[in-house]
DNA sequence: CATATGATGGACT
DNA sequence: GTCCATCATATGG
């Protein structure tokens, strides 16, 4: 027994953000603030890439896009609106690639999360964790699902759509959810 | 400093 | 579905 080893590692995140994006549902965020833990299981995301994205202005803002371009596993936090919204840093170093968390699903409190602005309000994720990464910090990490990893129990279907919220999208589906979740943001 | 913009959310029709 | 309050950024003067 001992510990178990359920934190994700980099070589995780070290894929297409496609990939990385349609995985990362069911696994369980797990957030820290002042020595209180929240754990909330992961029930959207969306894939963002480089310049071959409209929908990317980060692509286009040399700070994101460096971010983008870091180790797999970094943070990226982006402010739009009145919102805060938390990415992971997928693809090896310099391709510029991300997930957005969009929506999860809280396990061990309650919350309205239900959307990536309500998400990170609901864990307090602002910029400060900024182009830090999922790896060396107490603060925020990525752990696999003790039920959904064993793969029959708490299994689900995964379904495929176009982004939100996005005025110029890819004629490709980079949204993730997991089917018939009710804290899956909707429009 | 001024202004435009947006990967939102919520209220409303 | 549509409309809009709201605010952190980017960019220009």
């Amino acid at each position: 027994m001992g510990e178990k080893l359920l934190k994700l590692g980099k070589e995780f995140f070290a894929r297409d953000a496609k990939t990385v994006a349609r995985e990362l549902l069911g696994k369980v965020l797990v957030r820290v603030v002042d020595g209180e833990t929240f754990k909330a299981k992961i029930v959207e995301t969306e894939a963002y890439f480089d310049n071959k994205d409209p929908a990317s202005r980060a692509c286009k803002n040399g700070n994101l896009k460096e971010v983008m371009e870091d180790e797999p596993g970094s943070i990226l936090v982006y402010g739009v609106h009145n919102n805060w919204l938390i990415n992971f840093v997928t693809g090896k170093k310099g391709k510029a690639e991300a997930v957005l968390v969009r929506a999860v699903e809280p396990l061990n409190f309650e919350a309205n999360t239900k959307g990536p602005g309500l998400l990170t309000k609901a864990l307090k994720i602002d910029k400060s964790l900024h182009h830090k990464n999922l790896f060396n910090n107490k603060e925020i990490w990525i752990e696999e699902n003790e039920k959904t990893g064993k793969g029959s129990e708490g299994s689900f279907e995964i379904a495929e759509a176009y982004r939100i919220g996005i005025k110029k999208d890819l004629p490709e589906k980079l949204r993730f959810y997991i089917k018939g979740n009710k804290f899956v943001s909707k429009k």
